[in-house]
DNA sequence: TTGCATTTGTATATCGATTGCATTAATGAG
DNA sequence: CTCATTAATGCAATCGATATACAAATGCAA
């Protein structure tokens, strides 16, 4: 019987796939990277260091293991790296088909009030290209970040 | 003689008057926080705590002076703090005329290769409210910042 | 199965950001 | 102008996120 699936909106990876992927990005397929990457397709949001490493604690991982294997997977183009404005790294897993023509993904919020953040829809932005404005912004081979209340805090 | 003017884009904002805006703001005026808002003012992007404590030391301020009158005078409403997803916070002198109706302030861009920051064109960022768009955001009462490589890193 | 490079765990260092506290200085009352 | 009050300063110390050193453990190719 397989793992029990958990509520992804995309379409649950086994851990044997997971190991797959690991390999081909050239790294070593190790317990704490799978966990790393379940967790972060079970996320629904940017997650940080902290809250990786709090969630998989308990699972037996090390603070610092995950923090590597974020840093690792990044590297190995399976993670997403941003900071969002919060003095802290967040991580996403890099889904295919985010955007097809360009390096671009959605946008993100952050609150300034509490600071809770989350995905904008990819069309809430748009760029425009103009005196001081660099090359990679009119190729959209950038990302955005807004900054202000959320609509609890507002 | 009024003291040598530096090349500002800005009317040239004399020590008097500065010790005047800030004691309107609510705030005592002290020497430390007329050479903070000066550096500021000839500013042509947002400046982290470090630079600006890096440049006025040698004018004989601590840099914790330095930092606790970035806060207070953000605070006061005379200027801005943002994170440009750098992990440090950054400081720009408020320039009424900004943005007229609303808050919002130009967009700002981070290099996440170099670190270089700049200041973007307003008109170069267009927002569209939709499903998950907090209000604050079709309300434009927003800081927006892109993150991508700059022209000389690109 | 074995050898070796990669990964992990523990401890520790770093860096920006912040606070505690005694001293100093700005401002308002007299 | 002088003084008392209260805010601001300087210095030391702390904090949290990030990062590295090094020895022990482990994945994986031969």
């Amino acid at each position: 019987m397989p793992l029990a699936v958990n509520r992804t909106t995309k379409p649950p990876q086994g851990r044997a796939a997971w190991r797959d992927r690991i390999r081909q990005a050239g790294l070593r397929s190790t317990a704490p990277r799978v966990l790393v990457l379940e967790q972060l397709q079970a996320a629904v949001r940017p997650m940080s260091h902290g809250e990786l490493a709090d969630a998989l604690e308990p699972e037996g991982l090390n603070r610092v293991t995950v923090f590597r294997n974020l840093n690792d997977l990044t590297e190995a183009g399976l993670v997403e790296r941003t900071d969002l404005g919060d003095h802290t790294w967040r991580f996403e897993l890099k889904r295919e088909g985010d955007s097809k023509n360009h390096e671009s993904t959605h946008p993100h919020f952050s609150c300034t009030d509490c600071g809770a953040v989350s995905c904008l829809p990819e069309e809430s932005v748009a760029l425009k290209s103009g005196r001081g404005v660099p090359r990679s912004v009119s190729r959209r081979n950038i990302r955005v970040t807004l900054q202000g209340l959320c609509d609890a805090c507002d």
